[in-house]
DNA sequence: CTAGATCACGCAATCGATTGCAGGGAAGGT
DNA sequence: ACCTTCCCTGCAATCGATTGCGTGATCTAG
């Protein structure tokens, strides 16, 4: 491997020292040399291919132009949208990604921000968060910009960029009911998550606005927002004595393993019962029936949490909003219908 | 933001050198040193909450424990999977991946190259690579560990790590035969990707072995590999005077922008005409009709490139092979029938 | 009992870039 | 003509970890 050239390279080839090179390089402080010299070791540095090493501009600065990105899986498609909507963001300003998957597994969490921590990150964007996560607390705390995505932890100011999960489920639950549904089940994600909590909060709330009278079997708790649970819970829902016309969803994968347990029991999605989702997720509307959902704007809650943690790098005392709220949409495609026997 | 804990602190905390502090948190150095030496600073270390600092390390040693990533776009579902097989051996090993993102622009690739390579990557795992890619051949010359995955470079003698497209094409042609088809149609992929070019050129040879006299128009180009292009090709194929019972598209998503046509013009896949795909893309199986398809293991081609390039980071001699080829299989769904006239 | 070997650790240079401080020279003022 | 004031650039320390080399101490053997 060819070795780099570095600016002591440069420095030998123009003639001047090595810390003239390094202002000629730094746009904020070649404007303290002459234009001449300026121009006459970029073009060198230009012709002998000089690379910076942020290796060691980031030991003597402090800086890695570096940012970490904690997902629990970049497999599930919810998340790919939220990487580019960093990206668009941070690549423009200097800045690279370290991409860590998380599994959702506490210990796994705690190793990978040693990793990111190790490297230097800047700051973390992470869409990872449950309600309970002293360490990123703790991280935040200690003066790291920290800003969490679509999720957000109980009790904490960490500055958070999310969807109006409460304003989604209303609209989800509004439109089931306004179907004429009344008897309506709810697959709630797990409570360890924000948004599983505000999403089953609000349904029950929105629940006693409309005057309807669910019974507690009405709602099942996924332990993962997946379609094997999707499955597990409607199975469990068609199991009990209570029946229901229509299932809302907390979430479009578990909206998915509902109609697919409901075809394996020979129920018709919307027909027999009628399924919602939610977050809209790619590729959905080219599945049948299509799936009636709440669509949030992924890209965006990325675009605007690495703005945020580029605000909180670059200036730490900038006041930073600690809640952004993006809007949601209901998305009517055919998985809703009006109950069969009203 | 409190201090990091450096060597030197646990140095004057314990009362022994810098250098023997570095040497009893080596794993490989600290042999040479008193095993109770070695307990207690590990021990200090650990109390301290001692974190190494992987920018000096990585300035000393020249290994920064991170590799590039470079994808055409993440929010292709097709890429998730890899990114997780390339984490399945970097992580466990130690190594960071920073994940950028090239949309199959030139100048973008350059760019995100170099942010890869200020950072000191020691080494590329590549998945966006065209055919013809001057860039990475003359990276990998300098001695630049390089990896390029599902796609290769013309002429050049980079590791790869591919599905095996020939017997993917193969198995989906005679698939299409077997059921009756004899007027089968290709949307073939961008020709300046290694994929698209090898499975047109597959396409069309197993059709002259099967006796297959396909016209010109059977095939067309598509210029990326998505649903616009999909039907895009569709529409085209439909304008034409030669008729056909079949296609076979280069990739999924492709597929389903046929299938997506098909329906807008009134007709039925596959009642009016059968279509397969490349791929089986996660969650697929999900909608109907069920896309008949090839399976390849992107989790698999994503780990054993890892694989790779871990040997050539550690063992810059060792024998590497240049072409890994990875099994496919032939999935069968819903989207071929025997062909409506047979 | 001593010479040579072995062992455990310290010393100091090094990786490449940044930056506060200082100094030399030119320009300007009187 | 001399002094002040900038202006431009050089000097050297620094960031934190690694590692070849050296040294003093302990040990072994003759």
């Amino acid at each position: 491997m060819t070795k780099a050239v570095t600016l002591k390279d440069i420095a030998r080839e123009t003639g001047v020292h090595v810390s003239t090179v390094s202002r000629a390089l730094d746009p904020d402080a070649h404007k303290s040399l002459t234009e001449e010299v300026v121009e006459r070791i970029r073009a060198t540095a230009e012709r002998m291919g000089y690379r910076r090493n942020r290796l060691a501009s980031g030991l003597r600065t402090k800086r890695t132009m570096t940012v970490g990105m904690m997902l629990p899986d970049i497999t599930n498609p919810l998340f790919p949208p939220i990487v580019r909507g960093v990206e668009s963001v941070m690549e423009p300003n200097g800045y690279a990604s370290i991409l860590v998957n998380t599994d959702s597994d506490p210990d796994r969490e705690t190793k990978l921000v040693e990793v990111l921590l190790e490297r230097g990150v800047d700051g973390i964007i992470d869409a990872a968060a449950p309600r309970s996560d002293p360490r990123i607390v703790e991280l935040a705390r200690q003066g790291v910009p920290v800003v969490t995505v679509n999720r957000q932890i109980d009790g904490s100011t960490i500055p958070s960029v999310v969807n109006d999960d409460a304003e989604g489920i209303r609209l989800a639950l509004r439109h089931l009911y306004d179907a004429g549904h009344r008897r309506i089940a709810h697959i709630a994600g797990p409570q360890s998550l924000s948004t599983g909590l505000l999403r089953l909060r609000t349904f029950e709330q929105t629940a006693r606005d409309l005057g309807l009278d669910l019974p507690r079997e009405a709602v099942v708790l996924a332990a993962r927002f997946d379609e094997d649970e999707g499955r597990r819970c409607t199975d469990h829902l068609l199991r009990q004595d209570w029946k229901f016309t229509a299932v809302l969803c907390a979430n479009d994968r578990l909206a998915l393993g509902a109609i697919d347990m409901l075809r394996k029991r020979g129920l018709s999605c919307p027909d027999d019962v009628s399924v919602t989702g939610f977050n809209d997720m790619p590729f959905l509307d080219l599945m049948p029936p299509g799936l009636t959902t709440i669509r949030v704007q992924q890209f965006d809650v990325g675009r605007l949490s690495a703005e945020l943690l580029m605000k909180m790098m670059t200036d730490p005392k900038a006041p930073i909003p600690t809640t952004t709220i993006l809007p949601v949409k209901l998305i009517e495609r055919n998985s809703v219908a009006p109950p069969r026997s009203s």
